[in-house]
RNA sequence: GGUCCUGUGGCCGAGUGGCUAGGCAGAGCUCUGCAAAAGCUUCUACAGCGGUUCGAAUCCGCUCGGGACCUCCA
């Protein structure tokens, strides 16, 4: 079997991972900024690095997955009005900043859980590490790479290129961005006086008297910078320099390259050795985005309350359209696609479900099909390949579709129970628990586990089976119609019997 | 303007220098009282133009189109 390999955004190539420590991986994910609810966007890499964090988790590794809350509102770009994005919504809303940032990050977590993603390890708040972002910025000045000017704070991104080049580690390193071009091409912004160079960023930013997010520093009333709180709290959680640092392809630059340069100063490395980016979801090929007016929230997505929207859409069938494609791939979103999608997982799931229910062969070491027999075992044996080769997902689900077919032959009789090894069907069982569930993370979202209700549907399904013997075609009909229109689904198999799902 | 990515059949999307991706939709057939489900078969591809090569959707160049980042942004 090959091994894991990521695409590292940092040496813009594949590579085979391995952990800085044996057997232990140390995660860091930028989480959402609670200052409004999830949207749709945000769907994908928080289940991406879900899937990251399964995988490895199933892979034997012990992960520390850290992903934060950025509940202390970034300021605007310097230049314009200096506000916090938390504060001026607080106080049009009349709420308590703190009580805002609660009920958005509760939304938050409602969403994780109904994609059924695994709740990281530790989920730190940008506002209980204040002290350690003033402690990092504290050791930046002392270095010499940043300065204060009217109680802010500035990293000297000129500064520090000059001598970190030397090291390795230029402004421009994760990005790939030359540093004079962007002094050139910065474009020119009202009150940057305060700063001596346009590509520096903040690190402490003053407090305005009616901003109401305030913390105690040496340089006044204050708020962090964008960048200071991912890298102090990754520095406390999970050291100096760790495995994995995720997060969506916008914040590359400036957000993860002004990480590094911070990090570096007080670490004298690359904070992460890995950095893993997914790519956007676009609607109508935009990036979804307030200045878009093209934002689908999740509530809106899975209540199907939202004009662009032709119908609801469920948690688990957003996770299946997402895994379809690989995470660094743009994914448009359409009405047409995620019905697509929606079908798609039905299909597999309901194989799935018939596949766990196969009694297989004990001891059955010939293949009846020789040919069927190799053809489920080279596509099986295919997934591990291709979820190790940068967690191609979409192959491994393509695999998964292949054998569907198989398990619904056996199922209706068309291919024998003893057209495969037993090694093989277990193998095939095996590996549609690990990956769909295990690893994929998809759950049944219709189960009936409900005895009461199987019980009536039985009775049901006796009466229409007696009608349809006595050819009492207007009896048998009306049961399946309404019933389908109820959400449950008959199906006449081809021995006679009688099974439902629900839809 | 700068940096980078991308252009696959009706739609969504994998993909490697030569070997069926897959899903959804469509068509035909089988099964069925009729459906649904399922099975089998099947039609539409690799933006355009050059080049490298025995051979390219896959490498290179150009043209055209789309997008991202350069500003909070998943």
């Amino acid at each position: 079997m090959s091994s894991l390999q990521f695409y590292n955004s940092l040496t813009r190539q594949k590579e085979v991972f391995s952990s800085l420590i044996p057997g232990r991986v140390g995660m860091y994910v930028c989480g959402p900024t609670v200052s409004g609810e999830s949207h749709l966007g945000h769907a994908r890499p928080f289940i991406t690095f879900d899937i990251v964090y399964r995988y490895l988790r199933h892979l034997g590794y012990q992960v520390r997955y850290v992903r934060n809350i950025t509940d202390a509102g970034h300021f605007e770009e310097e230049g314009r009005e200096s506000e916090d994005k938390i504060s001026k919504k607080a106080i049009l809303e009349k709420m308590e900043p703190m009580e805002l940032v609660q009920k958005y990050t509760n939304l938050f977590h409602w969403a994780m859980r109904e994609f059924n993603n695994v709740e990281p390890s530790i989920e730190p708040t940008a506002t209980g590490h204040i002290v350690e972002q003033i402690v990092m910025i504290q050791r930046i000045m002392a270095d010499g790479y940043a300065y204060e000017a009217n109680g802010s704070v500035y990293f000297d991104v000129e500064k520090y290129h000059r001598d970190f080049s030397a090291k390795g580690m230029q402004y421009g390193i994760l990005s790939g961005r030359v540093l004079d071009d962007q002094l050139e091409t910065t474009r020119e912004l009202e009150s940057q006086e305060e700063k001596r160079n346009k590509a520096d960023f903040a690190l402490w930013k003053h407090a305005a008297p009616e901003h109401i997010m305030r913390w105690q520093s040496p340089w006044g009333e204050g708020f962090p910078g964008w960048h200071i709180e991912c890298s102090a709290m990754s520095n406390k959680y999970l050291g100096a320099e760790f495995d994995i640092h995720g997060g969506g392809m916008d914040l590359q630059f400036p957000h993860h390259e002004c990480e590094i340069a911070q990090s570096a100063v007080c670490n004298h490395q690359i904070p992460a050795k890995f950095w893993l980016h997914n790519n956007m979801i676009t609607i109508n090929g935009r990036k979804m985005g307030k200045s878009y007016n093209n934002v689908i929230k999740l509530s809106e997505l899975f209540s199907g309350s939202h004009e662009i929207l032709t119908q609801a859409y469920s948690p688990m069938t957003v996770r299946f359209f997402i895994l379809q494609t690989h995470y660094r791939s743009t994914l448009d979103f359409s009405n047409e696609a995620l019905q697509a999608a929606e079908k798609g997982l039905r299909r597999i799931w309901e194989a799935f479900t018939q596949l766990n229910k196969f009694v297989v062969l004990d001891n059955n070491i010939s293949a009846g099909d020789p040919d069927l027999e190799q053809h489920c075992f080279e596509v099986l044996s295919a997934l591990d390949d291709d979820m190790n080769d940068d967690l191609n997902t979409a192959k491994v689900l393509a695999g998964l579709f292949e054998l569907v077919p198989v398990i619904n032959s056996i199922k209706d009789g068309l291919i024998k129970n003893n057209a495969l090894t037993t090694a093989t069907m277990l193998l095939m069982k095996e590996k549609f628990n690990t990956f769909l569930v295990d690893i994929f993370g998809l759950k049944d979202e219709k189960k009936h586990d409900d005895q009461k209700l199987g019980a009536v549907l039985q009775l049901i399904a006796d009466i229409r089976k007696d009608a349809r013997e006595k050819k009492d075609y207007a009896t048998s009909d009306k049961i399946r119609n309404q019933l389908l229109e109820a959400g449950i689904q008959l199906k006449d198999e081809k021995d006679g019997g009688l099974s439902w799902v629900l839809v």
